[in-house]
RNA sequence: GGACGGGUGGGUGAGCGGUUAAUACCAGCAGACUGUAAAUCUGCCGCCCCUUGCGGGCUACGGAGGUUCGAAUCCUCCCCCGUCCA
């Protein structure tokens, strides 16, 4: 039984880009997509009409770990869920908590029923196991729920790359056995796990496509491993995941990434990068990245970027942009984020246009000569 | 006129005989950020020199003298500022 079903609409040729549709209970998602990180059932610093109306968002990311902790997931229960807790219409996938195993290391015990964490905010343990998770995200109504894994920092042994992606397999299984045992209407998505290593990553995607589930996503990648092992690693799982169904490399990537992931094969990405950089100064534009606290913007009259078609760039220059960082005012992170949000969603549909005329391969080609920074 | 308190690097403000070119914060200038413990974090921040290293030189804690091997720190005088009493 499929819940989300994915239909292909058109393949590149030459890489192993393609183009389609994800039909979740929440409407269709063209991909390949990025999809906006809302940790906290917020894309910080935008609201959801910004992100719906204006930026034409269909999926946004929301985390388990930090939703479960605060308000919780019974009281999002209680007022209807996460699309109506947040009042958003589009789709929305949960993180289960294994990038926070990553993040909040110090925080946290692995054992092989599950995660404790020590709370972030108080200090109180919570058990975290891969059934729980399924249920906290089922009662946020997820449209995509993520198993529990464990996302290992870089660099680690083989040994325990292993010993590490295996239990990230069992855990797989459970939290697939849980999941189809409950009258869901959603879908659950097994990460590929295995650190740097192609041969473990081939078989943990070999292991978890036993599973049958309706996508798959690549994790464990950018936790400070080279980036060209990112894309390896992709290369190394991809072939082995189920040509019909959705994949998704988390937490990827900078800008001049988007296409070389989506040529591998990949369907949907997320990242902070965007949104967390916007708020730190750092704007992504068609003529590369522009740190907008520089001196040389203080009276810069022009927009962000001349050729991008948002409200920011519409209506604010560098130098106004410049003085709100500067000050600290809050409208800053707002028009720095619905830049950089719209930035990497012009480059996701730049992408799909290359692919649907079959003309992905001189697309990546302008992308890499691109200029990686503003001068 | 008198009595106290105080004048420190762009600002606020520590230091009160050597380890002080001088704590901290702010401002300023850069760097980082990849399934968000992040509107965060890191570095630089008197001038000059050597591409260099915990390198060298110069100038600096209101001003001028003095005590001392050594002073932002102690003494004398002067100039400012604040509070209080006339």
């Amino acid at each position: 039984m499929r819940h989300i079903h994915f239909e292909i609409t058109h393949q590149c040729s030459t890489t192993r880009a393609r183009v389609g549709v994800l039909h979740t209970p929440h409407g269709p998602v063209p991909t390949p997509v990025f999809m906006p990180v809302g940790t906290q059932a917020t894309v910080k610093g935008l609201s959801q009409r910004d992100l719906f109306d204006d930026l034409g968002v269909r999926i946004l990311l929301g985390n388990t770990y930090h939703l479960y902790l605060r308000p919780g997931h019974e009281t999002i229960r209680k007022l209807g869920g996460l699309h109506q807790f947040m009042n958003w219409p589009g789709a929305i996938l949960t993180d289960s908590g294994g990038f926070q195993v990553f993040s909040l290391s110090e925080l946290r015990k692995i054992t092989e029923d599950g995660v404790r964490f020590q709370s972030h905010l108080n200090g109180d343990a919570h058990q975290f196991t891969p059934e729980s998770t399924v249920d906290v995200q089922l009662a946020f109504g997820s449209d995509i729920l993520m198993a529990l894994d464990e996302c290992p920092p870089y660099p680690v042994s083989h040994q325990y790359a292993h010993d590490s992606m295996l239990r990230t397999v069992r855990w797989a299984r459970r939290a697939d056995a849980h999941h189809r045992a409950l009258p869901a209407q959603h879908s659950l998505f097994p990460i590929v796990q295995g650190s740097v290593f192609p041969d473990l990553r081939r078989d943990c995607a070999e292991r978890l496509v036993e599973l049958d589930c309706d996508g798959y996503a690549i994790g464990g990648l950018s936790v400070g491993e080279p980036r060209p092992l990112s894309l390896e690693m992709v290369e190394a799982s991809e072939p082995h995941l189920p040509r019909d169904r959705p994949r998704y490399a988390m937490g990827v990537g900078m800008p001049a990434e988007l296409a070389e992931y989506v040529a591998r094969g990949i369907d949907m990405m997320d990242c902070v990068l965007p949104s967390r950089n916007a708020r730190n100064g750092c704007l992504f534009t068609s003529q590369g990245k522009l740190i907008i606290k520089h001196a040389r913007f203080k009276e810069d009259p022009r927009p962000i970027d001349e050729k991008c078609p948002c409200y920011t760039c519409r209506n604010h220059s560098r130098a106004y942009l410049r003085h709100l960082f500067q000050a600290g005012e809050i409208l800053y992170a707002s028009l720095a984020t619905r830049h950089n949000i719209r930035r990497y969603l012009d480059i996701m549909r730049e992408i799909r246009h290359a692919i649907q005329l079959d003309a992905f391969p001189e697309y990546m080609q302008r992308m890499r000569s691109a200029p990686a920074e503003v001068d």
